[in-house]
RNA sequence: GCGGUCGUCGUCCAGUCUGGUCUAGGACAUCAGCCCUCCAAGCUGACGACCUGGGUUCAAAUCCCAGCGACCGCACCA
């Protein structure tokens, strides 16, 4: 099940589409949601919302995009979110300046040296162009966040490169008007936005795309005081620790461990397992591998990502970063606020454990880990509350009255339910459709429906049939949408 | 950003090398009609494309240049 495929398939039934397409200037790294991507992207967030935020008794905002310049320097994206590059004069082809050096002279480079410094290594040691041995240009840096002038003034500001900044800035007024405690989860779901020097692989990596966010914010010195740790520590993940993998070890042990810096992490790493695995991914293909040194964000002093193996290896779907104070106490530096907060009748600067999952990457594996194609048709066995159609209407035959009482049980379900009334080609054709864009039940009407009242209820995975009653369909889907198997006779 | 390959109906392919009957052809899909009592049947018809912009030429889908995009490799990637 490739990733061509897949996205051929989404292209071809409306799921994702490029941006600006017409166009002959249309950007790279840009897509659009068409309006079954659209409704899955909703239901997942519904999934996210419920199994997540309300499950954990989470509170959720929603954030401003366009962010002022303020907020960037304090979190450091302004100098930090940055690549340092030098151009080659000759060939143009563009070197990461730090690594660069690092290679010729074996020395450590720090990222955030300034390019002055990198300009001068450059001289002292003499080097060249890698590619085509070329003089190299300055070094400058590429900040990956977007610009935006605002006003008549044009004053700097940026789109937000990760929604979380929003959270933290907006941390001390909730905290006061919602009488919040520690621990909490603030979450938040919204756009983010990175200028990536080279977009690829359509939606794995975007330069608008969409994050779903959890900031947990609690006591560092309570770290391992949570009392809901007990209803998930037999949960088991896999944890890749360096390389080495240990399959299917439960949390308490990870903790017990110390694999994982305290009972905090060990919660929501259980808890993301058991939402992934609502929302349809093949578990056995996941992981929550710990970074290492090098790899880990500028703010992070833990961070375990979580990845599932697709047919273009393993990508990351969440970055769980144990960000400690960091943020709070870089935006209390330079706004000035205070950010300690009351626990108990301690002032604290809380500590953060974060969530950050990628919506549009998560919903093309979860596609990629449903779908087959089958010698006799294709089909995507989404979990049936992620499915773009929850059920197919279909009239039997279009005559005899049976396309009308069909669309008088269409017209009762099409509020409550993405119902999808379909009467064009063979009954056939019609299965095969809906089971491509992964819709899990089809009710059909037939003859018998006009003398008894019963409709067939046809299961998109195993293609058999139940009959039930007319007044049985409502409580029947809500049985389907809750996952249970109505086809087991 | 660099290098390579590529860009024709919604999709896949023919046509490009060797410019002209290409007013761009086929298949699948879609739509309409006929037929029809459960898994992509059949028949009839319809809709529908040369990535964009320049250039060469009497003539460009075809040759040249530039741009944009896709894929692969490099580099980059919270």
């Amino acid at each position: 099940m490739g990733y061509d495929e897949i996205m051929k398939l989404f292209l071809e039934r409306g799921f994702l589409m490029p941006s600006c397409e017409i166009y002959s200037d249309a950007l790279a790294g840009f897509w659009d949601y068409g309006p079954h991507g659209n409704t899955i992207k909703n239901r997942y967030v519904d999934l996210w919302r419920r199994e997540l935020v309300r499950r954990d008794g989470m509170i959720e905002i929603d954030g401003t995009q366009v962010m002022s310049k303020k907020v960037f320097v304090a979190s450091g994206h302004l100098e930090s979110f940055v690549d340092p590059i030098v151009k080659c004069e000759k060939c143009n082809a563009t070197h990461r300046a730090d690594r660069l050096i690092q290679e010729a002279t074996g020395q450590l480079v720090p990222e955030r040296l300034p390019v002055e410094q990198l300009d001068q290594m450059v001289v002292e040691n003499g080097l060249r162009c890698p590619s085509c041995k070329g003089l190299l240009g300055k070094a400058r840096r590429f900040n990956l966040m977007f610009r935006v002038g605002v006003g008549a003034a044009d004053d700097d500001s940026y789109l937000r490169p990760e929604t979380c900044q929003s959270i933290f800035v907006d941390y001390p007024r909730l905290f006061k008007v919602m009488r919040l405690r520690l621990p909490i989860g603030v979450a938040q779901f919204g756009k983010s936005f990175r200028n990536e020097i080279a977009p690829r692989q359509g939606v794995m990596r975007l330069r608008e795309f969409y994050q779903a966010e959890i900031e947990v914010f609690f006591n560092p010195e309570r770290a391992n005081d949570l009392g809901k740790y007990e209803e998930v520590k037999d949960q088991k993940i896999n944890l890749d620790l360096d390389g080495n993998m240990l399959q299917g070890v439960k949390c308490s042990e990870a903790f017990e461990q110390k694999h994982v810096p305290n009972k905090i992490v060990a919660y929501y790493l259980a808890l993301l397992h058991q939402f992934y695995e609502k929302a349809g991914l093949d578990m056995k293909k996941s992981r929550f591998r710990r970074l290492g040194g090098q790899e880990k964000a500028f703010y992070a002093e833990a961070a375990f990502d979580f990845e599932v193996e697709t047919s273009i290896g393993w990508v990351e779907l969440v970055a769980c970063n144990y960000r400690t104070g960091y943020d709070l106490a870089a935006h209390s530096k330079v706004s000035g606020q205070d950010m300690a907060v009351l626990d108990g009748d301690k002032k604290v600067v809380p500590h953060v454990f974060e969530l950050s999952m990628g919506i549009d990457r998560s919903i093309y594996c979860i596609t990629e880990h449903t779908y087959a194609a089958e010698p006799e048709r294709t089909v995507i066995r989404f979990k049936p509350h992620l499915a773009p159609v929850t059920v197919g209407i279909l009239p039997l035959v279009n005559k005899d009255g049976i396309p009308e009482t069909a669309k008088g049980i269409y017209n009762a379900l099409k509020t409550r339910y993405d119902a999808f009334y379909d009467e064009s080609g063979s009954i056939g054709r019609r299965y095969r459709r809906l089971d491509e864009i992964g819709c899990p039940a089809c009710i059909t009407i037939d003859y018998q429906t006009l003398q008894d009242n019963t409709v067939t209820l046809r299961d998109r995975d195993s293609m058999k049939q139940i009959r039930i009653n007319k007044d049985q369909v409502e409580l029947t889907l809500e049985k389907i949408l809750r996952t249970e198997d109505v086809f087991k006779q």
